[in-house]
RNA sequence: GGUCGGGUAGCUCAGUUGGUAGAGCAGCGGACUGAAAAUCCGCGUGCCGAGGGUUCAAGUCCCCCUCCGACCA
């Protein structure tokens, strides 16, 4: 919208798909050949010193600049608003040098905050001394009576989350003493519209075929290293963080090293969660109508270059 | 070779006094506006190892075969 104007609006390009697709060759590759930079959507490979385990592209590998890593400490909590900023600044910088971003996301939420208009109420703040009050109340007392507090105050919202789904009733307390209500917000999402120019490929795998890339991925991930990625991250006082823990391959560590696990439990684990995991992001992304799919199953990332240019340059006006 | 266990959903196993089967995990489907690699919701037809028998009716009882495990030789 800002963009206007020129025929050549710079568009975004967004690649998206499961982990262990392949997206980030096919961005790098799409960010090579169109003289672009990478912008990572991903909530976890924003923190600095979780690098075998989210699987970023590693320094030596980078051909173009890639935005989006390592931009905060693994004990910071980070959210989709503070995503929805940086990502939007990044394209007005990408663009007014010239370049062309590629938002290279397995995170959906963070891909469409930073391309929809979403809206995020303002007043976001490190420490949450609500959020703090209602965790304390819900170890106490549980989730039913946090649900049925929230049912008293804001019954609409009450009736779209369920009285299990803690994390979004404590959401939803915390917007109701803003005045806010979670319910209409909510109802708003199926129309909220685009809000940057952007064009959307993904990549699909074969289900069992991309299990058995996870599974390797994850065992070459404990060959590079993991383990001691962990110990050196538990030393920085990795168990503080709100997010960066509860990470994949991580928080399995982590109890590998605390000895509540064999090791081989663990990775067992860290793949079913994965594969748990790419599950998700293939119901998230399917519904988007906006992306366009090229097939993954060989894992040739050159040809899906090739397919996605096409299939861009074929839609450009 | 003999004795005892056991062969039931992809995996681990339940299955009451015989009335054609059910959990967990996996998997699949879905939701998702400040945690999203998080959080939550939904989905269970499988020659009950093969064959024969008893019975109105057998995963469940009897016979035989077969496979796995343990023990005895």
């Amino acid at each position: 919208m800002t963009l206007l104007g020129t025929s050549l609006a710079p568009q975004v390009i967004c690649v998206v798909g499961p982990t262990a697709s392949g997206k980030s060759d096919l961005a790098q590759g799409i960010a090579l050949a169109l003289g672009g930079e990478v912008v990572s959507a991903d909530s976890m490979q924003i923190y600095r010193g979780m690098d075998i385990g989210t699987g970023k592209v590693p320094a030596g590998e980078r051909a173009v600049p890639h935005w989006g890593l390592d931009i905060v400490d693994p004990g910071r909590p980070y959210s989709a608003a503070l995503f929805q900023d940086y990502a939007r600044e990044r394209f007005r910088d990408i663009a007014a040098r010239g370049k062309r971003a590629v938002l290279c996301g397995g995170t959906g939420f963070y891909v469409r905050a930073a391309i929809d208009d979403y809206r995020f109420p303002a007043g976001e703040q490190e420490r949450n001394p609500i959020r703090e009050r209602y965790r304390a109340l819900l170890e106490e007392s549980g989730p039913a009576a946090l649900w049925d507090m929230l049912n008293s105050i804001d019954e609409r919202s009450a009736a779209v989350i369920a009285p299990a789904d803690s994390k979004r009733v404590i959401r939803a307390l915390e917007l109701a003493e803003g005045g806010i209500s979670y319910a209409q917000q909510r109802e708003k999402l199926a129309s909220i519209p685009q809000s940057v120019p952007a064009r959307f490929v993904g990549i699909e795998v074969e289900p069992a075929l991309l299990r058995k890339r996870i599974d390797a991925r994850v065992d070459a991930m404990v060959a590079q290293g993991l383990v001691g990625e962990v110990k050196q991250l538990l030393e920085l006082g990795f168990r503080e963080g709100l997010c960066a823990p509860k990470a994949i391959g991580y928080r399995e560590i982590v109890a590998y090293l605390d000895g509540e696990t064999t090791l081989e439990t663990a990775v067992e684990s860290i793949k079913v969660a994965t594969h748990r995991y790419a599950k998700r992001q293939r119901t998230w992304f399917r519904k988007d109508g906006r992306i366009r799919w090229i097939n993954g199953d060989d894992g040739d990332s050159q040809r899906m270059v090739g397919e996605a240019l096409a299939l861009l340059h074929g839609n450009d006006a």
